[in-house]
RNA sequence: GCCGAGGUGGCGGAAUGGCAGACGCGUCGGUCUCAAAAACCGAUGUCCGCAAGGACGUGCGGGUUCGACUCCCGCUCUCGGCACCA
């Protein structure tokens, strides 16, 4: 192949060169105490699923684009790589193939996606890789746990928990997607009641919901998704007493207190613990019924909108504490015991929800807010707007916002309720019924009850053979590190969210021994300067992470309060309409991509295809004129002769200032994460260049200069071409480690400029004239152009809008 | 239903109040070649026109402005998120 190609290069014969050169000299290895200022540009590091395509590169490609670059312009950058190696694939592929460990599986994915991603030319400090599956980072994730469970912030409770029937595992609420289980869409998620593990990340809620104001280089999408998550809404708790009972009471919350008047009915979650208290003897059959359908009932079934709604009455009656009127006490599966108080007073004229189930059972509608047009003679749905006092007693007339902080105040005064903040945040489930995972550092003593192993114990070891934890009783036989007596371990492990919630600090002293990570170093390091990951992360992984960082702040250990200071989320890279995989069969692989084009083509091709941020669809023939590109840098920088001369009027400051206008364009772009724009620069360079020798332009001082800034400036993209060109040419040292070109505003000026000439607003004339010329010269010159004197029909402009080296206006 | 992003040539896209279509793919024509490939040069939004030139053109309808792909109002379609949270 490469006997008959005449001029140009070989991509597999330089790139494996360049990646054994990089690693030799650990070029992207950080120094700790360097003088450089520091860059912390990372990406989330991937679960080793084994089938990492060139799609899947996308974005890694971007990290070591941004490394690069920030490298040559001086910075001390840490670019650091790991795996999120817990989890279940490992589980389900040792579950096919007898015989086969989760670990052995782990690991060969492992050397296969490490051995790929140094395929592409992608630098990271490998000296600091971190696998959450390996006993030294997991005994650190233990400690974490420890921490959390003495700040208490780790606990132990019974609830009704999410169950995926195929993972055979709890779910957090952030992995349930619509009632199903975020790893099978079509498998509908369990309700069970179990013991397990929470992080209390509710206690942080405000904080986290807060903090979000302080992230302004995040995509306001995300700010929008984790606001929209947490939930925080504002109201009132009011408790309604029991008729015919001393001292038992309802406790309701709601968002209406100006509505409290309307409430015609109460609402109970089945679940809700007064439910069986209350219910009169003759309803308990019916109610106890409802109570055993609803616990049946699928979250999916539970939680679907267009259902209708239903319910039972429980014969209880209830108090309004406002006007004293005596309501029915309903339990309906509307009502989630897992948000506010799990009971409601419902005011059917107010909420549409309320509405429907009062339609339904024949229930009392009461008007308490007038629309500004005044009472509304027959309701036919919820009114929720703004409005007037009605039916209220000693508030009729008031505006329902000012009205509802009144009514509160009054609760308030008669000891009846109090304004109240809730949030849709629930806790967080960490307890995971599976084997491959971080086990939770407990035992549990017949005596002691729940005992923290201690620190020096840890890790916590995962037994060497594959079964559930429960059935290894070599596991989960010990003895009470208090009492020493026979006791048993827990034997659920963490969820892997736990595991990605802190590798980012591990990066900072990866080989630390006493502490999972040091303050001093975290602190040089962090906040992450750069993370780019997927969109699918928006909530579940960053808002533990943010969780995270926020107890470690509190229990002094690290000084950031927020863990990631600009966040990306790039686009995913999508073939024959789909998304790029090996299981989907659209795949390019990294060897395949390396033995066609090379690497330097693919890293280029991926960022030039689209913006960064969008999905982009993968072409076999788009790569090509990406290749051609290359081929024709390197003959302008390494063959120019093969260059045929085809004219003359080569001009060198044209070519100078192109050169430095490429300088400015590229660098903001690399900053700004526009690598497709970026691009697109550099092949109007190159273009420039093509044009200027083709018009016999000399190749002196300044064409050497352009072809050195060319080289530079391509380098974060197409590293390994870049790299030999820069050899072949007798450079000193490592393209690496050049200094990046400044930007020379002056060099970059056009002296010249195209002046547009428009008539109302048409465009009429081109005009070229000197930069920086006065309205009167401009206009002098517009009017002398017989284009724009046939429009203006020789009429003369009643207004003249003039813009500065760009647009002349005239309006007649 | 609510929230968010988006709709630009044959295709991917560029331009965020001032030359619409940068850059590339594809297509057509040419140079080189015995031929082909590669490479290079030229053309390429639509319509009218021999041409010069002109008209139209950024999902649809209105508005603001000297000037709108860009800002505002209404609609429509596509994609993403949330969805009985009281």
């Amino acid at each position: 192949m490469s006997a008959t190609r005449r001029v140009g290069y070989s991509p597999q014969e330089i790139e494996p060169k360049w990646q054994r050169v990089w690693a030799e000299h650990g070029v992207m290895n950080a120094i700790d105490g360097s003088p450089r200022p520091k860059y912390y540009d990372l990406v989330m590091y991937p679960y080793p699923s084994g089938d990492l395509t060139v799609g899947h590169a996308r974005n890694y490609v971007m990290g070591d684009i941004l490394a690069r670059m920030k490298r040559m312009q001086g910075f001390e950058v840490l670019h650091p790589f790991g795996w999120d190696a817990f989890g279940l694939p490992a589980e389900n592929a040792a579950m096919k193939r007898p015989g086969l460990h989760p670990e052995t599986w782990t690991r060969e994915n492992i050397a296969k996606g490490t051995r790929e991603l140094k395929m592409l030319g992608i630098l990271y400090d490998w000296d600091r890789e971190v696998t959450a599956c390996l006993p030294d980072y997991y005994r650190w994730t233990q400690w974490l746990f420890l921490l959390f469970y003495e700040r208490g912030l780790a606990y132990r409770a019974m609830s009704p928990v999410n169950w995926c029937p195929v993972d055979k595992t709890v779910l957090a609420n952030e992995q349930v997607i619509n009632g199903r289980c975020w790893r099978h869409p079509d498998v509908e998620v369990e309700k069970r009641d179990l013991e397990q593990w929470f992080f209390k990340i509710t206690d942080y809620a405000e904080r986290l919901l807060n903090d979000l104001a302080k992230l302004e280089h995040w995509p306001e999408k995300v700010r929008v998704m984790q606001t929209n998550w947490i939930g925080r809404s504002e109201g009132a708790e009011v408790d309604f007493p029991l008729a015919g009972s001393k001292d038992e009471s309802v406790r309701i919350y709601t968002t209406r207190p100006d509505t409290l008047f309307g409430a015609t009915f109460m609402v109970l979650a089945p679940e809700h613990p007064l439910v069986s208290k209350l219910t009169v003897p003759e309803r308990r059959v019916e109610v106890e019924a409802y109570v055993d359908r609803a616990r049946k009932a699928t979250e999916i079934d539970r939680l679907s909108t267009d259902r209708e709604k239903t319910g039972v009455a429980t014969g209880a009656l209830a108090i309004n504490p406002v006007n004293g009127e005596h309501i029915p006490v309903w339990i309906a599966d509307y009502v989630l015991m897992t948000y506010g108080t799990g009971a409601i007073m419902a005011v059917p004229a107010h909420d549409e929800r309320d509405f429907d189930f009062a339609l339904r059972y024949r229930l009392p509608i009461r008007e308490v807010i007038a629309p500004p047009a005044g009472p509304q003679r027959e309701l036919r749905e919820a009114y929720v707007g703004p409005g007037t006092m009605v039916n209220s007693g000693e508030f009729d007339g008031l505006d329902a916002k000012a009205g509802g902080q009144r009514v509160v105040q009054s609760l308030e005064a008669k000891g009846q309720g109090r304004g109240a903040v809730k949030y849709r945040l629930r806790d967080w489930l960490i307890s995971r019924q599976r084997y491959w995972g971080c086990p939770i550092p407990i035992v549990y003593c017949e005596v002691d009850g729940i005992v923290t192993v201690p620190r020096d114990q840890l890790p916590v070891l995962l037994p060497k053979e594959y079964r559930p934890l429960s059935e290894s009783p070599e596991f989960w036989q010990t003895k009470c590190p208090k009492c020493g007596r026979d006791a048993r371990r827990e034997t659920d492990t963490m969820d892997t969210f736990v595991d990605s919630s802190w590798y980012f600090l591990r990066y900072a002293s990866p080989h630390e021994s006493t502490q999972p990570f040091d303050p001093e170093l975290a602190n040089h390091w962090m906040p992450v300067d750069q993370y780019t990951g997927g969109v699918e992360h928006a909530i579940l992984h960053l808002l533990y992470a943010r969780f995270f960082i926020k107890v470690l702040h509190d229990a002094g250990m690290l000084e950031a309060e927020e863990p990631f200071t600009r966040l990306f989320n790039q686009g995913m890279v999508k073939r024959f309409g789909q998304v790029m995989s090996k299981s989907a069969g659209n795949g390019v692989s990294i060897d395949e991509l390396a033995m066609a084009q090379g690497s330097d083509a693919g890293r280029v091709y991926e960022m030039f295809i689209g913006p960064p941020e969008e999905d982009v669809e993968w072409t076999d023939a788009g790569i090509n004129g990406v290749s051609r590109f290359l081929q024709r840098v390197w003959r302008l920088a390494i063959e120019p002769g093969s260059i045929v001369v085809e004219g003359g009027g080569a001009d060198a400051t044209v070519l100078a200032r192109k050169v430095a206008q490429t300088v400015g364009d590229v660098t903001d772009d690399y900053d700004g994460l526009r690598f497709n724009t970026a691009v697109a620069y550099l092949m109007e360079l190159a273009n420039t260049m093509q044009d200027y020798l083709q018009r016999g332009g000399a190749q002196g001082d300044g064409w050497m200069a352009a072809v050195e800034t060319l080289i530079k400036l391509l380098n974060p993209l197409a590293p390994h071409v870049c790299e030999e060109m820069w050899e072949r040419l007798g450079r000193e040292g490592m393209l690496a480690d050049a200094a990046w070109p400044v930007y020379d505003a002056a060099a970059a000026a056009e002296p010249e400029v195209t002046l547009v000439v428009q008539v109302a607003g048409k465009l009429r004339d081109r005009i070229a004239l000197p930069a920086g010329i006065s309205e009167d010269k401009a206009l002098k010159a517009a009017l002398g152009s017989t284009k724009v004197m046939a429009a203006l029909n020789g009429g003369k402009p009643s207004k003249v809008i003039y813009v500065q080296d760009r647009l002349i206006n005239l309006v007649p």
